[in-house]
DNA sequence: AGATCAAGTCAACAGTTGTTGGCCAACAGT
DNA sequence: ACTGTTGGCCAACAACTGTTGACTTGATCT
């Protein structure tokens, strides 16, 4: 099993697609300007993609990788949650093309809820103090965590994009640690 | 000053072109399917818009009108911003239409910078302990805001969506009280 | 009634998009 | 050397986009 040639400009091709969705988002990210930058002709992309749609659901692959929780300690699990999102975020431009194109296209909305309902749904599951509500807290912790990515890396808030990793990190994990363990509110 | 014969169907124009641009994003919002909504031929919205541009600047005017905050006892300002906030959006779509076209458009990402940056700076002004840190304090109450705007109205997380609006408040005011007038964290 | 002007319709333009099929060049195995 | 396959390019298509200008209708005023 040796990599054939194609390989490489698959390859190519595939990370042009990450770079133009994340900055670009679907729709204005297009199959010409994604096959410039991979320097290759349009026809290209259709060939070993099949369409639009399928480069982008090939392109847009995720996996949070949340460590494994269980030997943390049960009240610094919201620091350690924030720290590894933010990490996990500016390491990888394919939330940010996940997150640009959930906005308007039905189907990357959708890859969004079950990526994480199954990730963070099983650590709220854990942690709830009430199990009937952990899938709401997983839900809040969604709310704040997607919030924080939404403001700082995509609308570009002045504010939140001068904070420091850690800084954020001390200002999201509390909040984060309220949802998932303090007793419900009200 | 009577109204005359065109203000209807100018308004008529604007309602169709907030709702398209609130439920398809500022690209796949034609201006042909606005008309068609608005019954009318789609050059009306260019001779009374000009461009497309202009008529989303115009769909897209949106104003948080924030209750005066100064009667309200220091600690309840977080559960009251919170419902306000909620019932803010629910009632009009324009906030939607702004979102969902700031993800893409740098014009409508401005707009949103500038109308948080205008309306909770403020708030922050005067109920953060540490003057120089009540931008840092807004953009956090911005994150969580818009992200929970994000997760129930744009994304549809279920857990998020299901939430009755009183619990959410109750979730959410703590978050941004802490956010404006905790003692900073670290 | 006839002239004036706003309100609205129609058809077309130029550009861009995803997508397709035919063609060419290089390589591999015989 | 020959042949089949693989990787790549080119030109074109059909659909759709924002936008424009010429034309028709209808009301209003003198």
């Amino acid at each position: 099993m040796t990599t054939r040639r194609s390989d490489t400009t698959r390859a190519a091709i595939l990370a042009a697609a990450r770079e133009r969705f994340a900055s670009d988002g679907f729709d204005r990210a297009t199959i010409r300007a994604i096959a410039a930058d991979a320097r290759i002709d349009p026809s290209m992309v259709m060939r070993y993609y099949g369409n639009k749609e399928a480069l982008f659901a090939a392109a847009a692959d995720f996996d949070l990788r949340l460590p494994d929780l269980r030997e943390t300690p049960r009240d610094t699990v919201g620091i350690t949650l924030a720290r590894h999102f933010l990490h996990r975020w500016e390491g990888d431009e394919t939330l940010m093309a996940l997150l640009r194109a959930a906005v308007t296209k039905e189907v990357a909305a959708e890859r969004m809820r079950s990526l994480f309902a199954a990730q963070i749904g099983p650590v709220a599951a854990r942690l709830a103090p009430d199990p009937a509500q952990a899938a709401t807290r997983a839900g809040l912790v969604a709310t704040q965590m997607l919030g924080f990515a939404l403001c700082r890396f995509v609308l570009r808030l002045p504010p939140v994009v001068t904070l420091d990793p850690d800084e954020a990190v001390a200002w999201l994990g509390p909040t984060i640690q309220r949802y998932l363990t303090d007793p419900a509110a009200r």
